[in-house]
RNA sequence: GAGCUCGUAGCUCAGCUGGUAGAGCAACGCCCUUUUAAGGCGUGGGUCCUGGGUUCGAAUCCCAGCGGGCUCACCA
C-alpha cells in the first residue's frame, strides 16, 4: 500500500510536518494576491555577480542622478522586516544582494507578498539601484514576483550547515548554505576546464571508452562486479581506461584523453572514495620523460587558470606546483630515510634482497629504540571558546615513527615469503617516502616487477620507464613509457597471473585482445594518468577527498520507519 | 577490520560529581519605513541516536547496537 504523503520520510519530525502544511497555507495566500504558485520563468535583465561587476564601486549620487533598473531573481536567505517596510537579502549565482521592499512603493499586494515570503524562498523582482544609509548596494523594489516557496526551514543563518555528514548526504542544503562549499566545486569545475583546454591546444583528441568491463585491467585493483540481463554476463566496472586508450592509440588516434570515472572495490578514507576521477592521456611518439616535462606543465598550468598562481595551502603547508624535484626512487627512499632508522640502505641492499633484510631488520630494532626515547607531549589544555592547537610535534613524529616502524616489520614479513626484490623496494619507498614527499616531486626508475605495463629501459631490464608524481603527502598521477612489445607484455601478464595464484588478488588479469591489439604494432607511445580529486584538493586545500566530491558514498542510513 | 571520539528542538550549541531539558537562530502572534548575525514583547516546539542494565530516580553511569568524524589497516 503506498504510503501517504504526510507520512513519508522526506520529513524528519513533526515540526516539519506542520511547517509543509503552514507553508502549504502561505502559498495558497500568495496565489490568492494572483501569483503562481510554481510558475515557470522569470525574464531576469541582470544576474547578481552581473550587477556586483558593473556598479559595485558607483557611488550613492550617481545611482540617484542615473537611475538603473533592473529585474533580477533569487533565493531570500535573509529577511528583515520593520513593519512597514524591510530589507531582504536575495543569493544566486553565489553572490548575494540586499533589496529593499516598501509598502508604498510596491503597493499592498505586493507588500503582502513579502510578508508571505519565508527564508529560502525564490522570487524576483524589479526596481532600481541606490545605496543604504551604511553605503551599502541595494534593489528598490517596485514589483515582487514569488517564484517558488521553500517548504521545509533552513538551517541556521549565520553558522550556516555545519554537520559534516548532513553536508555529504544533502548536499543540496551545503551549497546554498555554505557558500565555500558551493566555490570548492566551482573550482573543481575549472580544473576540468583548464585540462581539457590544455590537452585541445596540443591536439589531444577526448574520447570515452568502455566503463563496464568483461576484464577490469589497466591497474592494480579490485573491481565492482556487476551482471548484464540480456546477454546474461558478468561485468566489472572499470579501474582503469588505460587498455582502451592504448587500443585506440594502435588504432592511429595519436593522442587521446579521457576524463571520467574509475571505480575501484577498496576501502574509503580521506584520500580514496571509491569512484573517481581520473585523467588519462596517451601519446603516440613520446616517451616518459616527455611526459615528465607535460606533467609539470599542465599542473601549474591549470594551478594558475584555476587560482591565479601556482603556490597554493594544503595541511598547514605553502607548496608550489612549478617547482619539481625529480628523484630516482633508490634516491627517494634515501632522501627521506628517517635518520631515527640509523643508516641509510647501502647500494647493495637494492640489488640483494638478504641484504635489504638485514638492513630493514636493524632499522626497525633502531626506530622502535628512537620510539621508546620519545616521551609524549601532554597536550596544551584548551581554552574555552578557542580551537585546539596543533598536536606536539614530538608527538606527530612519534606516530610517524610508529607508522614506519609497523610498515617496515610488514615489508620484512614479506621478505620471507621471498617477494620479488623490486616489489620489496617498491614497499620501501611507500613506506619511508611517499607519505613525506610534500613538495611537487617525480619519482622515477620503477621495477619492472610492479609495472606490468611500462617498457624497461633499454639498458636495464630490471627497471622501466615509468614514475609517479607525489605532492601533498599523496600520489596525484602516474605515467609511463608503453610496453608495446606484445611477446613482453603476454609474459608480463602471466607473471601477473602467478602473483595472483600466489595470492595477491590484486594482480593484474590476462587480457589477450590487448594483447593481439599491440600485435598489430603500438607506436611508441607516453601514457599518463592524473587523479582529479586528489589535484583539486590541492587546488582548494581541502584534505578530505569527500569535500572535493559532490556526492561522496556514504553508508545507507538506517531506514526510519518501514516501507509502506 | 581496529582504536579514539561525537550523536540533545528544523539548524548551531549548553546541560558539572545522576534529581526528570535550556539558549540563540528558525517558526507562530503583535510593534517597528535605511536594516544587515536588525531590534522589542509574547507563544509553541524534544522517543536527549536505538535497545538493554545499574539506581528510588539516567540526557548524564555501564553494556550492546546504529550512524558520523579522525587515526590506523586496506589501497601502485
Amino acid at each position: 500500500m503506498p504510503k501517504r504523503w504526510k507520512e513519508t520520510s522526506v520529513f524528519e519530525s513533526e515540526f516539519e510536518r506542520n511547517l509543509f502544511e503552514l507553508r502549504k497555507s502561505k502559498l495558497q495566500q500568495i496565489e490568492a494576491l494572483g501569483q503562481a504558485a510554481y510558475p515557470n520563468q522569470f525574464p531576469f535583465s541582470h544576474t547578481l555577480a552581473a550587477i556586483r561587476a558593473e556598479w559595485n564601486e558607483t557611488t550613492a549620487e550617481s545611482l540617484e542622478a542615473t537611475r538603473v533598473t533592473v529585474a533580477v531573481c533569487g533565493r531570500l536567505m535573509a529577511i528583515r522586516a520593520q513593519g512597514k517596510a524591510g530589507f531582504a537579502t536575495l543569493q544566486q549565482g553565489g553572490q548575494r544582494l540586499q533589496i529593499y521592499v516598501r509598502k508604498d512603493a510596491v503597493g499592498d499586494d505586493g507588500f503582502a507578498l513579502y510578508k508571505l515570503l519565508d527564508l529560502g524562498d525564490h522570487i524576483g523582482v524589479t526596481g532600481y539601484l541606490f545605496r543604504t544609509r551604511t553605503g551599502e548596494l541595494t534593489i528598490h523594489v517596485e514589483r515582487l514576483t514569488f517564484l517558488a516557496k521553500a517548504m521545509l526551514s533552513l538551517p541556521e543563518k549565520f553558522h550556516g550547515l555545519a554537520d559534516l555528514e548532513m553536508r555529504y548526504r544533502q548536499r543540496y542544503v551545503d551549497l546554498f548554505t555554505n557558500l565555500d562549499s558551493r566555490e570548492v566545486f566551482v573550482k573543481r569545475s575549472k580544473v576540468l576546464k583548464a585540462l581539457r583546454k590544455y590537452l585541445d591546444e596540443r591536439n589531444f583528441l577526448e574520447v570515452e571508452t568502455p566503463m563496464m568491463q568483461q576484464i577490469a585491467g589497466g591497474a592494480a585493483a579490485r573491481p565492482f562486479k556487476t551482471h548484464h540481463n540480456a546477454l546474461d554476463i558478468d561485468l566489472f566496472m572499470r579501474i582503469a581506461p588505460e587498455l582502451y586508450l592504448k587500443r585506440l592509440v594502435v588504432g592511429g588516434l595519436d593522442r587521446v584523453y579521457e576524463i571520467n570515472r574509475n571505480f575501484r572495490n577498496e576501502g574509503i578514507s580521506v584520500k580514496h572514495n571509491p569512484e573517481f576521477t581520473m585523467l588519462e592521456f596517451y601519446q603516440a611518439y613520446a616517451n616518459y620523460q616527455d611526459l615528465m616535462q607535460i606533467t609539470e606543465e599542465m599542473v601549474e598550468y591549470v594551478a594558475r587558470e584555476v587560482n591565479g598562481t601556482p603556490i597554493t595551502e594544503f595541511n598547514g603547508r605553502t607548496i608550489d606546483l612549478s617547482k619539481w624535484t625529480r628523484l630516482t626512487m633508490k634516491e627517494a627512499i634515501l632522501q627521506y630515510w628517517p635518520e631515527e632508522a640509523g643508516p641509510k640502505p647501502a647500494t647493495t641492499a637494492f640489488e640483494n634482497l638478504d641484504v635489504l633484510k638485514a638492513r630493514l631488520v636493524a632499522a626497525v630494532d633502531s626506530l622502535q629504540k628512537a620510539i621508546e626515547a620519545i616521551k609524549p607531549v601532554e597536550p596544551a589544555p584548551v581554552a574555552e571558546g578557542e580551537a585546539p592547537s596543533e598536536p606536539p610535534v614530538a608527538n606527530v613524529r612519534l606516530r610517524e615513527l610508529k607508522t614506519i616502524a609497523s610498515a617496515l616489520i610488514e615489508l620484512g614479513n614479506e621478505i620471507e615469503k621471498n617477494i620479488p626484490l623490486g616489489k620489496a623496494v617498491y614497499h620501501l619507498f611507500e613506506a619511508v617516502a611517499e607519505p613525506f614527499i610534500y613538495d611537487p616531486t617525480i619519482v622515477y626508475e620503477y621495477p619492472t616487477v610492479v609495472s606490468p605495463l611500462s617498457k624497461q629501459k633499454p639498458d636495464d631490464p630490471e627497471h622501466v620507464e615509468r614514475f609517479e608524481f607525489f605532492v601533498g603527502g599523496f600520489e596525484l598521477g602516474n605515467a609511463f613509457s608503453e610496453l608495446n612489445d606484445p611477446e613482453e607484455q603476454h609474459k608480463r601478464f602471466e607473471d601477473q597471473l602467478k602473483e595472483r595464484a600466489a595470492g595477491d588478488d590484486e594482480a593484474h588479469a590476462m587480457d589477450e585482445d590487448y594483447v593481439r591489439a599491440l600485435s598489430y604494432g603500438l607506436p611508441p607511445t607516453g601514457g599518463e594518468g592524473m587523479g582529479i580529486d586528489r589535484l583539486t584538493m590541492l587546488l582548494t586545500g581541502k584534505k578530505s577527498i569527500r569535500d572535493v566530491i559532490l556526492f561522496p558514498l556514504m553508508r545507507q542510513e538506517k531506514a526510519k520507519e518501514e516501507e509502506g
